[in-house]
Order: structure tokens, then sequence, then C-alpha cells
DNA sequence: GCTTGGCATATGGTATACCAAGATTCGAAG
DNA sequence: CTTCGAATCTTGGTATACCATATGCCAAGC
């Protein structure tokens, strides 16, 4: 196909901070920090002998997690992985509502029809996931979802903010209880959220998603035990 | 007097990458860096004899402001100062409408009667400031005013989001064109603001500043210059 | 046995040297 | 005069050594 060499996949060789970044953050998204032995104490000089490179850009590395939030690096004393506490993660699923909702609002006047065709579907593949419906608010098809939405925005620093959120609200996935009740009203939000965006409804699209996700927080308030 | 010697809270030294960041932070702040002879580049050795402090510090800021967007670092190419193009302002102050819109829907639930009411002398004290007005939707007294709203929502995750851009939309306070048929409106709006605030209509607080800051975003769109 | 001061160790912070790749310069070839 | 390429310079990336302080252990003294 094609009379170009259709790019390199280019194996690219990204900077040692780099990998060592998205190694770190990658690890520290499959360890569930909240369980009570979970090794919270990072070292640097044990990291950079492990991952083979020298501290300097583990340093650099580390320090963009610390600004990030994801850990707190403290002088002589050591590197910590941040555990949320509870108001913390009731404030970013605030914010998530808000920026959320904006997205709605900006998806009613700049999505196509195809966009929000694809969109329903979505919501339907999901409808029927029993896994995913098992997972509750906070299955990676559910997360999925919402970044559709605010995808659709077409608002690049809306997906920008809500993904660093994202990353620390799935962390309290095992702390959860998943009602079945939550679950399916769920879904029917997720659809009413659709139509209303389908219908090029802003006031009520924008209304629909704060409220789908406040209620996500009144019930995290309510049910989540951490901290 | 006191019969413990009571210490002095001691003076407490920043590490120099906190400082070298502060001063380079302030530095940008300061710098015009849409005028067309604007220095836009950055030189990590010759900053750091300027400093008098070696490149690993200096680096860590410097990493530190590229993360936030304040500046470009390119491999074996060079650090610049970043300008933000018009679409991007554009997309800042949109999702500036979304957090404070939310804030101040959390303010008529969160805020005092007490501070409602200092709420409600800055914008007395503001409307009378013909400097203020002056200067338009970027004077510090209005970004002010628009933060003590944002502080009434006690969400300090809020806070911390609008600072950031806060800071990039200040800098575009010379490429505004001010019109005073403006700056009385706005002066309006607010007055609008605070008195849905000290109502307690969430939904009518909510909707103006909304409004307001979305007005300012159709304001710039159509008669900010830049990029 | 308990307190206390010092020493050893751990650990993040800083300085410095070197590397590799892009940018620049400048001269030789045409 | 233009073109092109090699030598050189520039500049961010990386490795390494050293520094300063928080912690903990241990022994001396009460």
């Amino acid at each position: 196909m094609g009379t170009q060499l259709n790019i390199a996949p280019i194996g690219e060789a990204q900077s040692l901070k780099v990998r060592a970044y998205e190694a770190l953050r990658t690890a520290i998204m499959q360890l569930n920090i909240y369980a009570p032995d979970a090794e919270l104490k990072l070292d640097e000089r044990a990291l950079s002998a492990r991952f083979g490179v020298s501290r300097t850009p583990l340093r650099e590395a580390l320090a963009q997690l610390d600004q990030e939030g994801l850990v707190r690096i403290v002088a002589r004393r050591g590197i910590f992985i941040v555990r949320k506490t509870k108001a913390e993660i009731l404030e970013m699923i605030t914010v998530w509502a808000a920026l959320e909702s904006m997205a709605a609002r900006l998806a009613t006047k700049e999505a196509s029809d195809e966009e929000m065709s694809r969109l329903h579907d979505l919501v339907d593949t999901f409808s029927t996931d029993a896994v995913a419906q098992h997972m509750g608010e906070y299955s990676d098809a559910n997360i999925r979802f919402h970044q559709a939405i605010i995808g659709l925005s077409k608002c690049k620093l809306l997906a920008e903010m809500t993904e660093k959120l994202f990353f620390h609200v799935r962390a309290i996935r095992q702390r959860t209880i998943v009602e079945n009740n939550r679950a399916k009203r769920s879904i029917v939000d997720h659809k009413e959220i659709v139509a209303a965006l389908e219908a090029r409804d802003t006031e009520r699209a924008e209304r629909l998603v704060r409220e789908h996700t406040l209620k996500l927080r009144d019930h995290v308030e309510r049910f989540v035990d951490i901290a």
C-alpha cells in the first residue's frame, strides 16, 4: 500500500528520564497502595541499580512524580508513595465533575453525529458487559466512557487535566463497596447522558454529567473507607 | 514576659532547586513574552553561572517549569520560554470557567455569611478603583476577586488548579484591547454573582460565573491578537 | 536502668566531568 | 559565487563523586 514507506514505526529510544518515569508510574499504578503491607518507601540508589541507569535521570523522573502528587520526596528522609486521603479523593471527584460537565457542554456543540453514535455504541457495549458492571464506577470500560465524553469536547486541556485525576481515583477501586443497584443505575445515567448529548441539549447534558459524577462522590464519601 | 525561651521558628533554608524554580518563575512572569524582541531562549550553563549554583538543581527547576508548560526543553536544541497559542489560552479560560463555576456552586453551601460579606467588600472596592477597571479582566484586583470565590469553595484542589491557569492568562494582559463598556459590564456581572452567592442560589451562582468567564473567553477570541 | 551525647550510617541534595547529537562555521571543490 | 561537507561548537542528557543532615545505635555517666 502507498508509494511512500509509511513512517518508521519508530522504535523511538526516549530519554532515560521518560522511560524511568513511565516504568515507575506503571509500577505505582499496579500497586495496591492501601494494602497494609504495601511497600511505600522507595530508594533512589536501589532503583537506579534495578533499572540500570544512574541516579540522575531517575531523580528527574521521581521529581516529576512528586510534582504530580504520586510520591513525596523528603530531603534526607526518603521517597514515599503517597496515599491520598479520603478528603483529597473527594476533591478530585468534585473537580472531575466540574471538568466533565463542561466537556459535555462543549460536546453538544463540537461533536459530530458520527462521534455521538460511537459514544452510543460504547454505552451499549458496557451495559452488557457483566465484568465491567461488577467493577462499577472504576472499571477501565467505565473510565473510557467518561474519557470519550471529554474527547468529544475537543478541548485537549480538559483531557490532560482529567487524565491525572482518573489515575488517582482508580487507586481506590479495591476499597469500594460495589452495590448492584448502583451499577444498574449508573448505566441508566449513562444512557440519559448520551441521549442528551445526541439531542444537543447543552444544559441537560451538563447537568446530568455533573449530577452523575457528584453521585459517585457521595457514594465514595459514604461507602469507601480509606485513610 | 514568658518564663521559657520561645525559640525562633528557624529561618528555613530551602533547597537550591526550589529557590531556582521561584526565581525563574518570577523572571518569566515579569517578562512580556509576546514582545517581538523578548528573549525566549534559556541556557542551562549561563543560568547556573548567573545563579551561582551548579546545573543539577537548575535542571530540576527547569524540568518542573517544563512540566507546568512555562518552558519547553528540547534535547540538544535548547530551553525555550513558551508562548501560549491563542487556542491554548482559550482552552485555559474554558477550563477556568468550569472550575470557578463549580467553586461558586460549592461556595453557596460552604461559605459563611461573614466570608460572603468580605467578598462583597472586595467588589465594592474594585468597582471604585479606576486603575483596576482600566486594567480590565486581567488586573490583580480582578484576579483576586475570582480567587476569592475559589477560596470560598473550601476546595484546595480547585485553588491549586486555577492558580496555574491564572498565571498563564495573566501573560496576555498587554495584548488585550480594553473597552470601557466591557469593564463596566464586568463590574455589573461581579455584583450579580455576589448577590447570587449571598442568596445561596446555587444554580444561578454557577450559571453567572460560568457565563461571565465564557464572556471573557469570547472577548479574547475576538479582540486579542496573539500567535 | 535510664538518660544523653557522639559516632556510624542512610539518603536526598549538589557539583562536576563527560557524552552524543544537533547547529554552526568555514574552506575547498565545482 | 554557490554548494557541500567536515571540523568544531553548542547544549541537553547521563554518570559519578561528594556533601549535609536525619536516624539509630551504642557507650558513658548518673
